[in-house]
DNA sequence: AACGTCTTAATGTCCTGACAAACTATTGAC
DNA sequence: GTCAATAGTTTGTCAGGACATTAAGACGTT
């Protein structure tokens, strides 16, 4: 005897119902609600229980296939995916999040300006030599420690900034406000020993290694957007992810 | 006057159709047949030319589009990416790839032994303290400069290793082989200062920043196969990805 | 030239239906 | 008890169809 999906449809909502019936797995997942290893129903089943057709319910499946969240065999059925997937590494979670929660990290701006670009960023961001950009340093902090010195450079002719708003909305919140849309970043996660500058920012010894992040963000149609360059204290952060088989 | 898609079906072919069709989009944007920016032709028209109905076309271009090689757009049409994504990280590329060709990196074998489990490696592999584990380490070089240390550690009993078939297929061969089959893996990238042994290894300072690697892979039932530390020189290496917006 | 409206184009969502392939369980023969 | 054959279960693939939503272009008006 197994229980009946955990799913309630809203017709009515502009949620596609396939997003919504993945959603609410999802949830009754992470809830525990469905453990590791519990299968569920069978399609055409769970498609009768939902009042849904079977490509509705399959592609709701997938999304949660495609998550890691779930596994399917033929014949065999659908499964709670033993060891969850954590989230993975996305998009919008490279710029920070504030959400503002107990003691998270934060960020402190320590310069905002225009400057021209010059060699290596013209080339980064695909600008002429001489084109303005933002130039945008932060610290990052937890607490009172120093995590991070991010640094990122902007067109400004794509997108405005100003201090108060990247206090409140972020980076990226400021970039979505303008209607800057990215669809895909590239970024190369490497090693280097710190500068005098950025040791005594974060509060290491000239020379201590730091982990590096570069970063270029692209938007739909291909233009740079963004190019970024964060350097981290290893002790107190490392990027974690979660590779699927494809 | 648009070109025919780029696509020859083999119904016989024990491939799905779906997949054909998508290998060969894929294709046809590799070799450079069609171009950033180009637009396909509407789902309707390239399901009739194709003889094939739109669901099934629909198909193939999300797994292009899943891919970061096609981008869709309600009302407008679908149109090859600006800015190709390059090959993912997957799953694979974690271990070494013996393509032996040209002065491409390669293995040194610097021990593989069987030893019982520490706490620190029963705990990552989820096995009973004492448990009977293959360690495995390797020095990865370019040329004669050394790259990185490999340090691998999997349970006996489930896969046989020997140095030659290390050699000749590399760990991930000597797994599936083995009928070991990994659906997903955790890693975290991070950094620290390189032992002393590790120094001399990879022909470095003592205390210079090394780039570090930790992964834990699980198979489909959610059980560790294998546990992996690796570190690599930050100035011979970086990790390079790319993020797709979801 | 700018703006609003309408039409057209194309993808997004959802449905019904059928057959194939892989996996598991059952049954019968030896 | 073992093995092969068969049946049952479930997902995978493919087809055809309809309507909704979004986006862009054309056209008329100001």
């Amino acid at each position: 005897m197994s229980l009946p999906p955990p799913v309630i449809l809203d017709r009515a909502s502009p949620v596609p119902l396939y997003f919504q019936v993945a959603e609410q797995f999802e949830q009754a997942i992470v809830d525990g609600k469905l453990h590791p290893g519990d299968r569920l129903e069978n399609e055409i089943e769970l498609a009768r229980q939902l009042g849904l057709s079977r490509p509705t319910v399959r592609q709701a499946i997938q999304l949660l296939v495609d998550k890691g969240m779930l596994v399917r065999k033929r014949g065999v059925g659908t499964q709670v995916v033993h060891g969850q997937v954590r989230r993975p590494l996305e998009l919008t979670s490279l710029f920070d999040d504030l959400s503002g929660t107990g003691q998270g990290p934060r960020s402190r701006i320590l310069r905002l300006t225009r400057i021209p670009a010059d060699a290596k960023l013209s080339h980064a961001l695909r600008t002429a030599p001489g084109h303005e950009l933002w130039a945008l340093e932060r610290l990052r902090l937890i607490g009172d420690d120093p995590l991070a010195i991010l640094r990122n450079w902007l067109r400004t002719d794509i997108v405005d900034l100003s201090a108060f708003d990247l206090e409140n909305e972020g980076l990226y919140g400021s970039m979505r406000r303008a209607n800057v849309s990215m669809s895909l970043a590239r970024q190369r996660i490497g090693s280097r020993r710190a500068t005098a500058d950025e040791a005594e920012l974060l509060n290491e010894e000239p020379g201590a290694p730091l982990l590096t992040m570069e970063r270029t963000a692209y938007d739909n149609e291909g233009r740079v957007v963004e190019f970024g360059h964060h350097v981290y204290r290893p002790d107190l952060y490392e990027f974690e992810m979660t590779l699927l088989q494809k």
